[in-house]
RNA sequence: GGCGGCGUAGCCAAGUGGUAAGGCGACGGUCUGCAAAACCGUUAUGCACCGGUUCAAAUCCGGUCGCCGCCUCCA
């Protein structure tokens, strides 16, 4: 029984669809003003196992992730670098999914975009009037947020509170401070569109409305975002789309994404450690942002350092060094006793408890010991074995889409990215490991220890198989 | 100031009433010419601290301290 941590109710709740069998999500994306960065890339990764799962569960799933295509930021941009908004967003979109699909992110029924759902949000703000619970003002038309009862529900605010928190912005057009924009008049050189308030561009909130709307109805079971996300966003989104329709709860579940922190800081445009996916994916293999995205509990702050990616490289390296070994012997007679079935009822039990990813892994390295074991004990795994192993491993990977690459192709890529960042070349090194053969079999130790420490002090480790071959790897630190 | 979260070994991290998964690292051993990898063993008599409830608490309750997030655009 799957449960799920509701931001909205504040509890962990048994998941129960509106429509049995069915499952519509919403997820807020990415405004397309620069190149998506870490962040970015847990949210999308976080609700795509959450997608997955829900697949895996035999839910039929509607998943709707948006881009913010029309926004000040955007306009800000367009405006300081004289490139259309179109050509920026086009530019952002096309490279968010260019790194979504390197991390193995589904692409969600639909990617809908703000600017393509105007219509739409014109229409719910006119409704919104209707209803008392927004006002023009000049050419622009506010949320009256004291109008609607249950403002604050979700991100459990008083709206007192948050008057007193003074860091709302005056503007002499908004009866209240707290008021927030669903349509804003035109300036010079902005965006437009016509609206019965004259020419202008949609308030942020109100984009996500109009498209979940469209997609999902009025109601619909999955909201997910940041953190960040939860308020104001999310809380004007809820307050906007319940005093539209009427009906509440507007989403059903809220799930929002812990942050990503920078060497135990926070990640952000101030500080100027922004990490961009462009940039990770350089120089981590894929696979390995995923894991280290997933070994965390979604909901809990991750903190990004060279130490913790090197500890997913190392962790998944041990993996796929197993896997391969176990792989590349020789068909034989014999099933390691493999507690496969096991790990698969715990893998489930997991992600059954709010998606805890994290409690999963531990039960896939039992295997790899075992594994080991098996293998050094000079056993030999029967064909079926093998496939069965297989056969489990993508049956968990279709949820978490890590742990089934081609071990012999991880490994391998790893030590071509690896080669790289090396002083040295590849032939540079197999000269260095023929000549020690060369020593050892005269054995004169002296030299190839001393060739071994050359290759180390290189980021080179060497392995001399038992058949008299001598592999190498790339450790750096 | 208001609201919320967190504090488990050197580091990361599961575990929400039944006696501390797992990964990285470290140390000892096996293997090896020596290493590396792998395997075996050790590495938290204790889960921030103090009280309380219970036969039983990391887990529930109360308090204390510390860290963090949100309240402003942000995944």
């Amino acid at each position: 029984m799957l449960k799920l941590y509701n931001t909205l109710t504040h509890k962990k709740e048994p998941f129960e669809p509106r429509e049995s069998g069915k499952v519509r999500m919403y997820v807020c994306g990415i405004t397309a003003y620069d190149e998506c960065h870490l962040g970015h890339a847990r949210a999308a990764v976080v609700f795509d196992v959450v997608y997955r799962y829900l697949k895996f569960l035999k839910y039929d799933v509607t998943y709707i992730r948006n881009f913010t295509d029309v926004d000040d930021k955007i306009i800000k941009k367009s405006a300081d670098t004289g490139q259309s908004c179109e050509a920026i967003t086009a530019k952002y979109i096309q490279s968010y999914q260019e790194q979504m699909t390197r991390l193995r992110v589904l692409a969600p029924t639909e990617e809908p975009r703000a600017t393509q759902h105007i219509k739409e949000m014109v229409g719910l703000i006119e409704r919104l009037i209707a209803n008392g619970l927004a006002y023009a003002s000049g050419s622009d038309v506010f949320f009256e947020v004291r109008k609607f009862r249950g403002y604050g529900k979700l991100s459990h605010k008083k709206i007192d509170d948050l008057e007193s928190g003074a860091r709302v912005e005056i503007d002499e057009k908004k009866k209240d401070p707290l008021d927030f924009a669903l349509w804003k008049g035109a300036k010079p050189g902005e965006p437009e569109w016509d609206s019965p308030w004259g020419k202008g561009r949609p308030g942020w909130h109100i984009e996500c409305s109009a498209m979940s709307m469209k997609y999902l109805g009025e109601r619909f079971d999955i909201h997910g975002g940041g953190r960040d996300l939860m308020f104001p966003h999310h809380e004007n989104e809820m307050a906007q789309s319940e005093g539209v329709t009427g009906k509440a709860p507007f989403a059903k579940y809220w799930l929002h994404n812990g942050f990503v922190n920078i060497n135990a800081e926070k990640m952000s445009k101030s500080i100027g450690n922004i990490r961009s996916m462009p940039a990770i994916l350089a120089q981590w293999d894929p696979e390995i942002v995923r894991y280290f995205l997933l070994s965390n509990h979604y909901a809990s702050p991750l903190d990004f350092t060279d130490e913790s990616m090197t500890n997913a490289r190392e962790a998944l390296r041990r993996f796929y060094e197993t896997l391969n070994r176990f792989y590349q012997t020789p068909d034989g007679a014999e099933t390691p006793a493999l507690p496969l079935a096991e790990t698969e009822k715990v893998f489930q039990t997991s992600l059954d408890d709010d998606f805890n990813t994290a409690a999963l892994v531990g039960g896939l390295f039992d295997q790899i010991r075992i594994l080991n074991k098996f293998l050094d004990e000079g056993r030999r795994p029967t064909a079926a074995a093998k496939k069965e192993l297989v056969a489990g491993l993508q049956r968990i990977s279709a949820v978490v889409a890590i742990f089934d690459a081609d071990p012999a192709e991880f490994l391998q890529k790893q030590k071509d990215q690896g080669i790289q960042k090396l002083a040295l070349s590849e032939k540079q090194i197999n000269d260095f490991i023929t000549e020690r053969k060369q020593a050892r079999l005269a054995k004169n130790w002296q030299r190839s220890d001393e060739i071994r420490d050359t290759l180390a002090s290189h980021n080179v480790v060497l392995k001399d198989n038992p058949d008299g071959t001598t592999g190498w790897e790339i450790k750096i630190a």
